[in-house]
DNA sequence: ACCCAGGCGGGCG
DNA sequence: CGCCCGCATGGG
């Protein structure tokens, strides 16, 4: 009986290499939208809903202690924390790939443990259709007032929580009912969007596609242009070779390797590709975490 | 009061 | 192709 239970308790913990949950789920990546975090002396806790469960983690030094509603078995539960929270990266490798100068070197040692995670394609989608022409903070307040109002009721752990709204349940709000969660003029975007993911295009079909490919095929849905359709194979695919450029990875970017010039987004696609190729995805991440926190080129 | 925010679609030359 | 414009809305 104590050996099963001590089984039991070895099977939910994971023990990682560097991670940093306020470098992660701080920097700007979709979960973090409706994500609640505390501290307290070395223990670490995350709880957030997904478009399919509840996840909590717990964390203390190396170690995570995790649980999730979704009605995996512990072996299915176990490979889900590893895959959304990076935590197969091989970040060491990683560092000496995109580690090209001392920008990149003090970013590196300012953010380390700093992971990209892999979250729901769907809900990277809304959420990044939402990110157009607003601030983080009213992202989150949006995105928490449609999962409040649209979310399936979930029970988890003795609580009561509202999973993020399916494609087919966002598609058949109406549009005034949209603004009224504080959308604005993206309101029809995500109607038309959601439309889209319920009925046309499949998202799981891009998982198999390489990155030229599914980024045609994100740019196809209303609100979807070329940071977006980046944003969404970074943190809904972890398709590490797109490089969203925003106003604070444009900025930077000119700063730091162009002596301020002005660059055309084309322009800084081409540097990103050369300087990092296939873990420019990561490299993005680091520059704008760490631009936004030292106010580089503002 | 004024300004800005992890851009995009549409119209123009 | 590149450029310019309008856009809902809460927070600084």
């Amino acid at each position: 009986m104590k050996a099963s239970t001590q089984l039991l308790t070895e099977e939910k913990m994971i023990s990682t290499g560097e991670f940093s949950l306020p470098h992660t789920f701080g920097s700007g990546q979709p979960l973090t939208f409706h994500a609640d975090y505390s501290e307290s002396n070395g223990n670490e806790q995350l709880t957030y809903a997904t478009g399919k469960g509840v996840i909590s983690i717990m964390k203390n030094g190396s170690r995570i202690r995790y649980s999730y509603s979704n009605s995996y078995n512990n072996a299915g539960a176990r490979k889900e924390i590893i895959r959304r929270f990076g935590l197969s990266d091989d970040l060491d490798s990683i560092y000496r790939d995109i580690n090209t100068d001392s920008f990149m070197e003090t970013a590196i040692k300012d953010l380390k443990g700093m992971r990209i995670t892999e979250n729901d394609p769907w809900e990277t989608t809304l959420c990044f259709i939402l990110s157009q022409f607003n601030n983080i903070k009213r992202i989150r307040l949006i995105t928490k007032n449609l999962i409040a109002r649209f979310g399936e009721v979930h029970e988890f752990e003795g609580r009561s929580f509202r999973l993020f709204p399916s494609a087919s349940s966002i598609a058949s709000v109406s549009i005034p009912e949209l603004m009224s969660c504080g959308t604005g003029f993206r309101a029809k975007y995500i109607k038309s969007a959601a439309a889209d993911c319920s009925t046309g295009l499949d998202l799981d079909r891009l998982y198999g596609m390489d990155y030229a490919d599914a980024k045609a095929a994100l740019m196809e849905l209303d609100g979807v242009g070329d940071k977006v359709a980046d944003c969404i194979l970074v943190f809904g695919y972890k398709k590490l070779d797109a490089f969203p450029i925003d106003t604070w990875m444009k900025r930077v970017v000119e700063e730091v390797y162009f002596k301020g010039r002005r660059k055309s987004i084309k322009q800084i696609h081409g540097f990103a590709e050369r300087r990092w190729g296939p873990m420019q995805g990561y490299a993005q991440q680091y520059i704008f975490h760490y631009g936004r926190i030292n106010k580089v080129g503002k």
